[in-house]
DNA sequence: GCAAATTAGTAACATATGTTACTAATAAGG
DNA sequence: CCTTATTAGTAACATATGTTACTAATTTGC
């Protein structure tokens, strides 16, 4: 089809940017807002976005690599090592080195992490919820849907 | 590994919070790799992304005051400002007190800060293109409309 | 018309985040 | 083995980002 100029009804695109139609800018401040809105939700417990991050990751497997993390979160290793560093000095995880590579450290949930994660995942899942009620199940599929094709797209960018 | 008590076979919502399908995380995680994605293209004209944007916003008036660079953007007043302050120096933006409200500046792009805008304008708009290539015209219209919907919820939760 | 509140913008400060360089440990290859 | 390359993690440094407090200008409302 020929569509282009201005000639359908809907709003399409014109051939300049305009930021609030450029799709990376709306992604990135919608991650941002949200980003704004979850904070809260950690802040609560004194939890940094790092330190929740690797509580999250760490609670879905019974031991883990920091290094490990590292490859889940879109964190670098700094980070993950200060959050880690943050999380132990609180006795959420506990840290102990690998017996079969002694650079490597394994981390591992207290009984208090797992505690904290719990709490903290159902007043996450609660605003989760609260967002996604703006769209109908369809909707939602469809939008989760784009957002793994686009996850793969920039994964393969990288 | 991964010995998961409630195993089905279609990708279901589990009870408990999977950083990986977790919504919000995934948006942030997104706008995170999508963000550095982008800013290969700014930085390749020796632009932050809270320059650009500046740019960006005020290509799109002929006169903006500072306050409107921060209520249209996720930026905060001290972000804008200094910005516009290396803007300025480096010649792509003019300001000017505005004459009814002096505390006001007026911004407006200047020759070569127009130029500039076009041709990063230019280039992200390509690498939009390449992004938004992992989903056909349906899927893009549906992602569209959801992240309108998203955006409004969240505005409204802020 | 004027004291009190509000607003735009910035400076000074604190914090957070990323980068580079280093240490310790292991892997690779001769 | 022993030298060289890689890897995990951290420290020291640089930069970026946000917060608080301030100045100057304007508005409010008495």
């Amino acid at each position: 089809m020929t569509a282009s100029s201005s000639s359908s009804a809907a709003p399409e695109k014109p051939r300049g940017l305009i930021l609030e139609r450029f799709a990376p800018y709306r992604i990135v401040a919608l991650g941002h807002a949200i980003g704004g809105l979850m904070s809260r939700v950690y802040a609560h417990e004194n939890l940094t976005v790092p330190e929740w991050r690797v509580l999250a990751v760490v609670s879905q497997a019974d031991r883990l690599a920091a290094r490990d993390v590292v490859r889940r979160t879109p964190m670098d290793k700094m980070t993950v090592s200060r959050a880690v560093a943050s999380l132990e000095a609180k006795g959420y995880v506990a840290r102990a080195t690998d017996r079969n590579d002694r650079r490597v450290s394994m981390l591992s949930l207290s009984v208090s992490g797992r505690d904290l994660f719990e709490r903290v995942a159902a007043r996450a899942l609660d605003a989760e919820a609260e967002l996604l009620a703006a769209l109908n199940p369809a909707e939602r599929a469809a939008f989760d849907s784009a957002l793994a094709k686009l996850e793969a797209r920039v994964r393969e960018a990288g």
